[in-house]
DNA sequence: TGGGGCATCAGCCAAAAGGTTGAGAGACCA
DNA sequence: TGGTCTCTCAACCTTTTGGCTGATGCCCCA
């Protein structure tokens, strides 16, 4: 039986050498290419086929993680990609997802769940580490945290750092109104304050 | 010669495996030990003395990279410390010098980078990657936007999104002090709501 | 046709945050 | 030794924010 061929994209030396040593011990799993950036990714792809792509989404400069996977998948090629990265918001996690990533994997992730996320990937299986799939399944649960468009557009403004009568004027509404919004934001959020919103936002949801 | 004990600190498996197998490739140095934590740290300095440090400052739980460098600056020990980290937020490197840091790389930086961060700290130089070293050559030309020490450890806190009391009980100060400290950074970021700081302290100062 | 969700607004009150002034203690440095 | 910086705290006042209740108009859809 061939090995797993394997290609690591991520733009910290470190992190591949580190994956790449660490997947180096399994007989069955062999990394066959590395790239820098989602550009590198996608030529390594076109040279090297490898069956599983291990993807990290925030690059430096260039095309992003999230980019490049759309654009692998727009190819019909048969690789089953892997999110590699250090965050688990909500918004990485959904896009990742509908970009058509098969796995989502975080860097402090045990070996073992890492070569079960390789080996279940080229068998079609979906391997994601646990904080990853607590986060899906509570939005599954909890459908009611979702924002209203309008309520993510006073949150997009809301996190530029405007007072609620600027808010108001924004948005042709009274301030009446915005605290409306912003209390169901709140509550949606999992929040009491507006920094917490701004601080819980930008992280979490990815907003910037 | 012996070859320079270095020891790593960083919560995510797959960097220090990277860095090690980075620094293995250098004759004249030696990974001797790894922690995942700052508690870890203490410990691995008691039982290894390494001469060299690299520490990250973002710890998953627990004591972060920070908290740790003081400790280990208090005991007098003589090792060199080396932030190894993600990101370059101003706050961060003010903070990490201030705690005794002789130097601060990118995880992104130049192999040659790293090896000659790790030649040069135990010679008394300092060294950091570039943009991080840009960073504070503006602060100098700048120096009333410089925050204090005490000022950058309030916002790293203040973009979690606590409130003035949460912030006097976490750092053992009246509420008097914390609005005192609030106003000196708004007047150095330029910004006149907390919102704003909290937006402007995520964004340009990359802070997490 | 009657909910239900969404967006809008008002008023009231309590809590939090912001602006200002002033001041003392300790460190550092010329 | 005197000046400057940093950190600390207080009192006072204004503005902003948050919590609560209630209400209207609109649209969609069962």
């Amino acid at each position: 039986m061939n090995p797993i061929s394997v290609l690591l994209v991520d733009d910290h030396l470190v992190v591949r050498s580190g994956l790449k040593a660490l997947l180096g011990t399994q007989p069955d799993i062999a990394v066959v290419a590395e790239a820098a950036s989602g550009e590198e990714a996608l030529v390594a792809v076109d040279e090297f086929s490898p069956a599983v792509v291990m993807m990290d989404l925030a690059m430096g400069a260039g095309m992003d993680g999230i980019e490049a996977i759309k654009r692998l998948r727009r190819r019909n090629s048969k690789q089953a990609i892997l999110v590699f990265t250090t965050y688990d918001s909500d918004a990485d996690i959904v896009r990742a997802v509908d970009a058509g990533a098969m796995g989502y994997l975080l860097k402090d992730a045990a070996p073992e769940e890492i070569f079960a996320a390789v080996r279940g990937a080229i068998q079609g299986r979906s391997v994601m580490s646990a904080p990853v799939a607590s986060r899906l399944f509570q939005q599954l649960r909890n459908p009611d945290e979702v924002l209203t468009p309008r309520e993510a557009e006073l949150l997009s403004l809301l996190i530029q750092g405007l007072s609620n009568r600027e808010l108001g004027k924004r948005l042709f509404i009274s301030e009446a109104t915005v605290k409306t919004h912003l209390a169901h934001i709140y509550a949606k959020l999992g929040v009491e304050t507006r920094a917490a919103a701004i601080a819980t936002a930008i992280r979490r949801e990815g907003m910037r």
